[in-house]
DNA sequence: ATTTTCCCCTGCCGGC
DNA sequence: TGCCGGCAGGGGAAAA
């Protein structure tokens, strides 16, 4: 929806989204531009223009992109930048939390490996993640299971719901040391994540809080969690009650007798 | 080097 | 019922 129009105008009513760049300088970046492409690398957003840098954003926990093809209807709440286009159309940047970030960057740094490697690993979906890849990346670590998986620069684009999710799936326990994972395991788990994110993609995503994509429209995946946010409920395979434990600092939910807790397989 | 902790924000919810 | 600590779809910086 973004490609071919052309940048008129462009407001940042919170400094912190730029940080730790200027609003004005990046605002100056982008009027004029005429966007060509929207893209994905892990979770960071990638727009690129006719010419110029490429703009970059990370939405973090709660932002959101609207876009409108006319004139805006009314300010929604928690609104912190708009991008008007020439022909009428507007994207607004909205985020709760303000944790969510933009900025920009020279194309051949973008394009270039070394700015991604040790920030985002390999896309989950693209046909060089294998079983056999997985493996390796996991191989010798010592961390969670859980914390690999929400680590970037292993796996891109896992987040806490979908690791608990594929954990679930592959009937591993979240506090299972990742190098210590065997063979079979590691296969149950890199089929678990593709198909698990495949179903969450179909989906529209899981809109358990305040998520709406970039039309406004809720995803249906919240109905088809497992395990995440479902504690108490019985587990959907074996019917026990879904437990909710820490790992990696975040909440993990779990289910005891299928996820065997590590170091007492059943 | 890898791993863990703290922290950035705002709002909401469960538990006392 | 009302208040409040804890927690949330994340990750960078600093520390262990």
């Amino acid at each position: 929806m973004l490609p071919w129009r052309r940048i008129e105008r462009v407001e940042i009513w919170d400094a912190r989204l730029t940080l730790p760049d200027d609003p004005e300088r990046v605002e100056r970046a982008l009027v004029g531009r005429t966007v060509r492409d929207v893209g994905r690398r892990g979770k960071y957003l990638l727009f690129d223009f006719d010419e110029g840098d490429i703009l970059l954003m990370h939405l973090r926990m709660t932002g959101q992109l609207h876009f409108s093809p006319s004139e805006p209807e009314q300010d929604p709440p928690y609104r912190r930048a708009r991008i008007a286009f020439a022909d009428g159309a507007s994207l607004l940047y909205c985020d709760l939390r303000r944790f969510g970030r933009a900025w920009t960057l020279p194309r051949e740094v973008v394009f270039d490996g070394a700015y991604w490697r040790g920030r985002v690993g390999v896309e989950p979906l693209e046909a060089r993640f294998t079983a056999r890849e997985l493996g390796r990346r996991l191989a010798g670590r010592r961390t969670a299971i859980k914390a690999a998986l929400l680590d970037q620069s292993l796996v891109a684009g896992i987040g806490n719901i979908y690791a608990d999710e594929a954990l679930f799936a592959a009937r591993i326990h979240p506090e299972t040391e990742a190098g210590r994972v065997d063979e079979p395991g590691v296969r149950r788990l890199h089929r678990a994540i593709r198909d698990r994110l495949r179903v969450a993609i179909a989906a529209g995503g899981s809109s358990i809080d305040r998520y709406r994509d970039a039309r406004g429209e809720r995803g249906a995946m919240q109905t088809l969690l497992r395990v995440h946010r479902r504690r108490g409920e019985p587990c959907p395979r074996c019917g026990i009650a879904i437990q909710k434990i820490r790992v990696a600092q975040r909440g993990t939910y779990v289910c005891p007798r299928c996820q065997p807790a590590p170091g007492r397989e059943c």
